[in-house]
DNA sequence: GTCACCCGGCTATTGCTCATAGCCGCAAAG
DNA sequence: CTTTGCGGCTATGAGCAATAGCCGGGTGAC
């Protein structure tokens, strides 16, 4: 008898909707995720294209659960960074956790798709994510909207700088740590010294 | 005799390779930057797909020139706004500048190619923005590759902030003028102080 | 023990895209 | 008037998503 996964029943072998979004990610890894494709996916899973619509509903709706599969991981390697930490270290952990996990899976990063907000899983996911940096902002004694605007701050930097590193877009050779250090300390100084707990 | 355009010569009448970028961008002003093809750019030219390919190598190269042609019109339109302004002001208004821009045509923007060095035309094209940026930064007393990373700063709050913002990926209701406006005074309050002209 | 059902593969087909090859006609230059 | 070449065109092929509909085998009901 086979273990039965919490996920969705498995009820012959072969595929599942989990098994194909990990060979959606094991393509983008490998080809980036401009190749993202049904025939790719079906070719690495050894099956014919047509079959992944036993499991997926379309092209868009893997790159939905892939999205928020990168999400979810993003989510899980920055609670466990920020595990144990507070205030002005933990804001930069996290900020450093969101860069380094962007360099050791850049075209994952890539895959998002840009609006996030249309399709409900990703909205799930993506407010996970959000409770993560809105928890680190705890003990700055900001108020309800502050802690959305700082947080909304902290996501536009992470966001900007790291997505032209992964495109490229850098060109001059200046130091890139050195520039990312900066703009933490621009944003931890922006935000109120934390209050006694 | 026709007048001869400095661009290229026009032998017979129709189209040209600035007339088929510019369709390029209607295609995209209109229909979003995924809808950006030679379909619909002949389409609306009036003419049959293979024709473009006289006036343009291929959809590669036109999305490098309808990059290059968005950067170029970012340029003026922050040199026009950062004329006659200095220190904070103009930095401020360079910021909002970039803002406008991108809500002014937000398809075009994300037309932009996230791997811009790749192709000589925008290197071309970003070298000149990036004048821009340093140019403002030009008395702050900045060094070098100080000038570098506070330059890398700004763009990286702007684009960050601005692409989010564009795919509608801030859900929340609070208002994004003053968050913005928060990242803003985050980036002066980094500079060094003005020194004296 | 048998049988019906359904699940998860498959082939075949359609329609869209980029891209290439090669033809043809007009218009200006001489 | 002829020549030349530019800028259109049709025809064709390859790769992709997506749909329709077939089929075989395992599972569970009886």
């Amino acid at each position: 008898m086979f273990e039965s996964l919490p996920d969705e029943a498995v009820p012959r072998a072969g595929l599942s909707t989990t098994a194909v979004v990990d060979a959606a990610l094991a393509v983008i890894d490998e080809q980036g995720a401009e190749a993202l494709t049904l025939a790719a996916v079906a070719g690495r899973t050894g099956v014919a294209p047509p079959s992944l619509y036993k499991h997926v509903a379309g092209l868009a709706e893997l790159r939905m659960l892939v999205g928020a599969r990168v999400m979810d991981e993003m989510t899980e390697r920055f609670t466990a960074a920020a595990m144990g930490r507070s205030g002005d270290e933990a804001v930069a952990v996290l900020m450093r956790g969101y860069r380094d996990y962007v360099r050791d899976h850049p075209a994952r990063y890539a895959a998002l798709p840009p609006d996030p907000l249309h399709n409900p899983v990703m909205v799930a996911a993506g407010t996970r994510l959000l409770q993560v940096f809105l928890a680190t902002l705890r003990g700055y004694g900001l108020t309800d909207s502050g802690a959305i605007h700082a947080t909304r701050c902290a996501r536009s930097i992470a966001h900007g700088f790291v997505s032209i590193e992964a495109g490229g877009g850098f060109g001059l050779p200046e130091d890139l740590d050195e520039t990312y250090e900066q703009l933490i300390a621009m944003f931890v100084a922006s935000l109120p010294r934390p209050v006694a707990p």
